[in-house]
DNA sequence: TTTATTGTTCGCAAATGTACGAACATTGAT
DNA sequence: ATCAATGTTCGTACATTTGCGAACAATAAA
């Protein structure tokens, strides 16, 4: 039985080195670990965690939201995170295939 | 049957983090599909796909040199460079456990 | 209405990333 | 020894990222 590796399309390449790029810094990893080990998820909740500035935060906060990985949604005067469920799959479906790209198998190099 | 998720340590967080950061570009993400699709990959076969200065290329490889997804060695006068097994399949393992860590059953948000 | 709470946005400063051409280093060929 | 071919490194310019505090907006409570 032949493994069979996927293409990647030109955008997934494209929207998988976005994807990585939300997730290039260790502050917002905290965060999305912190969100999945979390029910309620309040901005203030993910602050209390994280040594520094609030504003740093909610930056953070939209980066990871302007890639699609997590939402936010308003109860007032409090805003609930979540991480966004479609594009966590997306994503990892997509660094799965990335990973799949290369598979060693007698390669000289 | 429960589902027990692996924790990721703080180490691997950063390491993630590291990771996703020299993935964060779509010129590496496209350097990395090219160089899992050949078996001879010297730096000029990649920069003859590359619309860009040759300078540029290179930089690009040094980072996913630095990052450890790659490795280039010298034959003189040309480089071959390969995806770097080992590491390659540490990214993997982190970028899965990252992506595990959220299985969105049942929750509210 | 005033006040307190909760987050976001703005403006700034410092650091990092991206891209280019020129200069350089290394090796193979003449 | 000289020359050509192959990549890397350097210097520069510009854009983006990161972090902070101050100012702001929106709502709940008094």
């Amino acid at each position: 039985m032949e493994k069979v590796k996927e293409k990647m399309s030109i955008t997934d390449q494209e929207l998988v080195a976005r994807f990585a790029k939300a997730l290039a810094h260790p502050t917002r990893i905290e965060i999305l670990v912190f969100l999945a080990s979390q029910d309620s998820c309040f901005f203030g909740d993910i602050h209390d965690v994280l040594p520094m500035a609030k504003s740093t935060v909610s930056q953070h906060l939209k980066e990871l939201r302007d890639a699609g990985l997590i939402k936010g949604e308003i109860e007032a005067p409090k805003v609930r995170y979540c991480i966004h469920r479609e594009n966590w799959d997306t994503a990892r479906r997509l660094f799965s295939n990335l990973f799949d790209i290369f598979d060693g198998d007698g390669l000289v190099c």
